[in-house]
DNA sequence: TGGAATAGCTAAGCAACTTAACTATTTCCG
DNA sequence: CGGAAATAGTTAAGTTGCTTAGCTATTCCA
């Protein structure tokens, strides 16, 4: 547990190495092992990966009171809207999802979650949550709110990334 | 992961729609910007995703003081070990990895990184380092010091995740 | 009203992955 | 010791999810 002071001006000389930041290994681990459970969520629900990802982002949209399409969910999945497409062909066709017609706008489509389609991704989804739950829970509210802002401060650093050349490679 | 005395009790009842967890939430956030961020690695250096986080995790082995093979990064990358020989042999044939017989077991490769490789990588890498470096210099250590347990824990649910279906899924 | 923009879909091709089978080396015992 | 079993890695073939390119339909806007 080396406690650092504070740092407000890092030096990028020395670290052609990479981050010797104790905070950004363990998230490195973590990144790491989400890509593993990935993986593993894909075989269990005997679905490609992207497809359980995409049923997470319309779960996770319904929650939040949006409803996505196509192209939104390409988005978030870091994909080309085809792709998305497909993804929601083969999802619609499993019975997983709906794919209706925006009223009003006639362009759009409005994808959403059968009970089925929930019941099937939720079996294997719940457990984990359930231990990330019990991950956060064990926190004091300090630590939760430090750990709070450090992922908040993360996302930031990773949009900040992605704005960086959105011109040359993004979409 | 210790120290169980807040919520020993949590009903799974209600939660049928995911984690209403504002720490879950953010951290949710983070994963879905990694895989964004990671499309737009492969994309700025030209090489597929896998490829970049295969030269991640030769290059953090090696920072740990570990030499990888083929076996091992494809455990870590959560794909086959056939997949990761074609990973090693694109990786090779750019110049980016070398490939040597391990002295004492002529089984195993010993993967090692280029000095044109990691150049090539960290081009790309180090300005997110440098962004991730904020992302924690902004704390303070307190809330670093919850950051690091929050993600540890998280780790650790990761890994009992993994571990609960390895018997049927995994490898 | 007509052109540009937006949303989505289709079709074809590609390339990274998987499975299955194989070689080479080492380890374990009988 | 010597042969079976285990381990590490590779090869070859086939699958499939993704991309690119091109298209339709609808809405915006000027």
């Amino acid at each position: 547990m080396a406690q650092e002071k504070r740092r407000e001006h890092q030096e990028p000389a020395d670290e052609t190495r990479g981050p010797n930041d104790e905070l950004s290994r363990s998230l490195r681990d973590v990144l790491t092992l989400t890509s593993l459970v990935r993986v593993s969520l894909g075989r269990a629900l005997q679905m490609p990966a992207t497809d359980v990802e995409a049923m997470e982002h319309v779960m996770m949209a319904g929650r939040a009171g949006e409803t996505l399409g196509p192209g939104e969910l390409a988005r978030r999945l870091g994909v080309t809207s085809a792709a998305a497409t497909q993804t929601v062909n083969r999802l619609v066709g499993e019975g997983h999802l709906t794919r209706v017609r925006h009223t009003g706008d006639g362009r759009r489509q409005l994808l959403g979650v059968t009970g089925s389609g929930r019941r099937h991704v939720m079996g294997e989804l719940l457990p984990l949550f359930a231990l990330l739950a019990e991950a956060s829970a064990d926190l004091s509210p300090a630590e939760r709110a430090g750990a709070q802002r450090y992922l908040d401060n993360v996302a930031d650093a990773y949009r900040a990334f992605l704005a960086r050349d959105s011109s040359t490679s993004a979409q």
